[in-house]
DNA sequence: ATATCCCGCCAAGAT
DNA sequence: ATCTTGGCGGGATAT
């Protein structure tokens, strides 16, 4: 019947073919293997001849990563939800391992995750986000002015030159530069780190913690996040991992892709403000231009279109994997229930939290948004933190964890105070989404 | 044509 | 050596 367009088993029959041409490939690092064998041509199988085949055409955005880190979220997000298994994310999930670390990878710099092993990950939440964000801002003043690292490419070709001069031996080789550049970057090992999509969705995030504007083009921020070496290769290289965090960052409601003007280039738009308490007197910056902005529901229309389209799919998969893989009970258990609830009811109790909140801190937040009692919920918020605890054995994490409790009530306090027609759009988007 | 951005090769890092 | 991470850019899709 249905067949959906990529099977698991398909993808790893793929996996393999593709793995072993390359092994025939010959072992030289050359320039980067211009021959990729591509085994995936697409097509939803069944077509045959002709356009027709109404149904099911494949199509990327089922794929997309903005799209899996919904699915991760409500996979995820849960009260009881302590550990995350790569592995496991990446079966219930219907991707690739590679996907996962993509995901994890920006989850992780806004603070909803937190990396405690090989393999494993334990899940903070939204919750997390606020402490990230502001101590994202802290190490941007700490850094003074750049950002991050900008021209690394730059520095490397500085380095390049200078060791180019002979510093020692007046009759030193004629060495390509290309080999010291090499050299150059094995020594410097925490060149991959620096290129790394973490500190990329780091550095990106702080762009709008700095500046003023809250809208930027991802053009824009590919040339503040390169120093100006802007060749054009690491420009291109740049925006596309920018789309990948913006993908991702957008499925969490952090930023929004919006139409700069009226049909100017698309950019994107920090939904985190209320995260940061600009507090000069106490008033928080309350929303931005209500009338101006144009889409925002049409981006999230997109996107539940697909997920819609999604849903049988990875229903069907599930069950499928429920018979191939007996094995990890628990496992299957999960994904079954968050399927369960992304289909029908979800969560029966509530939702309405904006972008941050309280992992697990459901029901305290239900009150209809009249109630003052802010006081009330960051007891709440504790006795949540004290169920937390057993997790924190040692000082430094409980440490942490205290500071990571003391940064969301403050910054709860001053979110209820300031803007809280943030939160009804927020939660009419979240409402959507979950 | 240009804008998006998925896919998966394969090289660093860990074990 | 094997396994885990994840940079990177080709080229398919979306617009």
């Amino acid at each position: 019947m249905s067949a959906s367009p990529s099977s698991v088993a398909e993808v790893a029959v793929a996996a393999a073919a593709a793995a072993a041409m390359a092994s025939a490939l010959p072992q030289e690092k050359q320039q980067q293997q211009q021959a990729r064998p591509r085994p995936r041509p697409m097509h939803a199988g069944g077509g045959g001849g002709g356009a027709n085949g109404r149904h099911h055409a494949y199509s990327r955005k089922d794929k997309s990563l903005g799209l899996l880190c919904s699915n991760f979220v409500v996979l995820y997000n849960r009260d009881d939800v302590e550990f995350i298994g790569l592995d496991e994310a990446a079966k219930c999930l219907g991707v690739e391992r590679r996907r996962i670390y993509d995901i994890v990878n920006v989850l992780e710099s806004v603070g909803i995750l937190v990396r405690k092993a090989k393999n494993r990950y334990t899940w903070i939440g939204f919750g997390g986000v606020p402490m990230a964000l502001r101590e994202l801002k802290i190490s941007d003043d700490e850094d003074d002015d750049t950002l991050g690292n900008p021209g690394a490419d730059i520095e490397n070709e500085k380095l390049s030159q200078t060791l180019d001069n002979p510093s020692d031996k007046p009759g030193a080789p004629p060495l390509p530069p290309s080999i010291w550049l090499r050299i150059l970057v094995v020594t410097f090992s925490d060149h991959r780190k620096e290129k790394s999509l973490g500190l990329l969705t780091q550095n990106f995030v702080k762009l709008f913690l700095t500046m003023e504007v809250d809208t930027i083009s991802l053009d824009e921020a590919a040339k503040l996040l390169l120093g100006e070496g802007h060749e054009e290769t690491n420009m291109r290289t740049k925006v596309r991992r920018l789309y990948d965090i913006a993908n991702v960052l957008s499925s969490l409601n952090l930023i929004e892709k919006i139409q700069q003007g009226d049909s100017r280039k698309p950019a994107f738009r920090w939904l985190g403000r209320a995260t940061m308490p600009n507090t000069e007197n106490g008033v928080t910056v309350a929303v931005p231009p209500p009338g101006k902005t144009t889409s925002n529901k049409r981006a999230f229309g997109t996107e539940l279109t697909n997920i819609d389209i999604h849903r049988s799919n990875l229903d069907s998969k599930i069950q499928k994997k429920a018979k191939l893989a007996q094995s990890g009970g628990d496992v299957l258990t999960n994904c079954k229930l968050a399927v369960r609830s992304q289909l029908g009811q979800v969560k029966q109790s509530g939702f309405v939290y904006g972008p941050f909140h309280p992992a697990g801190a459901r029901k305290h937040e239900l009150d209809g948004g009249n109630k003052p009692g802010q006081r009330e919920r960051a007891q709440d918020w504790e006795s949540l933190s004290a169920s937390f605890r057993p997790q924190y054995q040692n000082q430094a994490l409980g440490d942490l964890f205290a500071h990571y409790v003391e940064a969301w009530k403050t910054w709860y306090s001053e979110f209820a105070q300031g803007s809280n027609i943030m939160q009804q759009h927020f939660g009419h988007s979240v409402n959507h989404f979950l």
